[in-house]
DNA sequence: CTGAAAGCGCTAACAC
DNA sequence: GTGTTAGCGCTTTCAG
């Protein structure tokens, strides 16, 4: 009745060894029957199967992988969660992966690059059957472990000639000169840029190639509002503002994200600025808070699900052995709307 | 030249044992080194860490997991990522534990009760030091599983007086309770909900107090716009136009979230019904959107970093072996916009 | 300060 | 159809 316990009060659930004595048989079988491989009576299995029931039996993966070196996990690291657009990225991945039974282990470096290398190493170090990263700009040490790590890689959002494994996404510089080739055909002159600038990144790399389009037609950005981060809509609000203070005579505004332009559309409906007759606006993602504004967003479109899906894809068909190609380029649309 | 290869070729990076060889010592001193944990000299530790770098080596956590049998992951379950609200909260939770060196794993059951069941177990299969789960509803089989599990778990969202093990959160029926007290008070009288509605979802829980407060003063909800999930900035705005269709003479609308209601806000913009003079519009959340709208919305301000990172202050005691209160209200507060 | 032995919980590869 | 043996790559003792 006050049998004293050697040890510490088993407190961590059974295991395959306790399942497999409570049901007469051996781990093996157990096992077998719990990863559906193998062969096995149906009797057994019925009598284990209720056993592993009855004891909640929790299997240890940490174990079943160390034995088989693999793991269902893809390690996946995006710049940040409070942009719908990498949310959606994200579904597409699960999507992909849920349906092939792995799962998705998401790291969030904030745009630290070297954050980013940090939670590669920790990652890795769990042993992830692949990898998808965000963009191309990582830092040496990221660039060294991911070249000498034996695994799927897929870079995604932007897409240049040498990935380190794999990349889908569009060309980044090319959406830039694509609205800037526009905004110039429609007659606006003055343009400024009103977002994130951070080298290497992909909103940076839509103002170069913004203004090598101006350039190329004899025009200049005529201002410049540059955030540290990603602006958010009260940053679209308030950057427009300031801008606009600095230079009245703006006649467009090309942002880096739609959720910015949103604030600043919001900005001029308060302020009696005429859109688009008095200032253009312009933007990049195609977010539906982009649709949903009294006057539809001018933007550039991209598919943001089916970058997600197509990572995935491509992690999914090296693990089976395929060969994709290593550069995906999945396009955008610009969308012509009302604000310009 | 053309020595042939017993193993099919060395892929997965060198282990423990290979840089103990090289670095001619034992795996633990290289184990202790890498740990520093038990003592070494400083030579030993130079040697051993170059070698560890110039062979590229990456510890393995499943074996070193699978040894110690703990580890530096804690899982946490929220509904979706398409709301500000759960990113924001996954920053607070963040914060918290990469500062004590923990890193959060993160599911996404889609507010699917089964998958949030299926994704638990799969948690739990990777043995992590800490569980933290959104809201107090859950299966039967997924409380039986967190109750049979030895870990510290925390219901986040919302409190009530018996959590499986803690809980952090606001008392939901009771913020929507508080809107209807402060409407009523305002002089509206027929009043809608518009948003989601699913038995056990926080939401739900703010209409029964909603409703509950209107009886209590002889009132009734005039008519409902009930979505399947939480509704975004375009189902705010369509199902506006709806209600107001099938019952015109609607004086204030309570819609479950923010980004609806700024949707809705648009819908009126549009239609020339001026807010909150016409109709008035209430939300709960208190995210940026409703305080940059042209009138600031009315809403339940709650402080979902907080949430997020006494949720992981609280998993963190736990582990460190201390014993938190079970129940853990953080409140709320009601700011009174320019929308009613 | 360093090393050798044993084992974490599981599975691959063989027996039978 | 089922059991046995030997690890997976680390860390925890316990010696020295």
């Amino acid at each position: 009745m006050t049998a004293k316990k050697r040890k510490p009060q088993q407190t961590d659930g059974p295991t395959l060894r306790e399942v497999a004595a409570a049901a007469n048989v051996s781990e093996m079988t157990v096992s077998r029957v719990l990863r559906k491989k193998g062969s096995f009576s149906d009797k057994t299995r019925d009598h284990v199967l209720k056993v592993v029931e009855d004891l909640g039996y929790v299997p240890n993966r940490l174990a079943g992988s160390l034995a088989t070196s693999r793991s269902n996990l893809i390690a996946v690291i995006i710049p940040s969660l409070t942009s719908q657009v990498f949310t959606e990225i994200l579904a597409g991945i699960t999507a992909q992966l849920d349906a092939a039974g792995y799962k998705a282990v998401i790291g969030i470096p904030e745009y630290d690059v070297g954050k980013e290398e940090e939670l590669i190493r920790s990652m890795l170090s769990w042993r992830p059957s692949g990898l998808i990263v965000s963009n191309m700009a990582h830092s040496d040490g990221a660039k060294n472990l991911m070249r000498h790590a034996s695994l799927p890689i897929v870079e995604m959002m932007e897409v240049e000639d040498d990935p380190i494994d794999t990349c889908v996404g569009i060309r980044q510089a090319e959406a830039g000169s694509a609205m800037a080739r526009y905004l110039i055909d429609r007659g606006y002159r003055r343009m400024a840029y009103l977002g994130w600038d951070n080298p290497g990144s992909t909103a940076t790399k839509r103002l170069e190639g913004f203004e090598r389009q101006l350039q190329a037609v004899g025009l200049a950005l005529a201002a410049v509002f540059k955030t540290e981060f990603p602006p958010d809509i009260e940053m679209g609000k308030a950057g427009l503002k300031v801008l606009l203070e600095e230079s009245p005579d703006l006649d467009a505004v090309f942002y880096s994200n739609d959720v910015a332009a949103a604030g600043g559309l919001i900005h001029c409906m308060e302020a009696g600025i005429d859109v688009p007759s008095s200032l253009a606006l312009a933007a990049y993602s195609g977010l539906k808070i982009g649709r949903i504004m009294p006057r539809q967003l001018t933007t550039i479109q991209v598919n943001r699900f089916e970058i997600g899906e197509l990572s995935a894809r491509v992690i999914l068909d090296r693990l089976d052995g395929k060969t994709p190609d290593r550069v995906h380029d999945v396009g955008f649309e610009l969308i012509a709307g009302g604000t310009t």
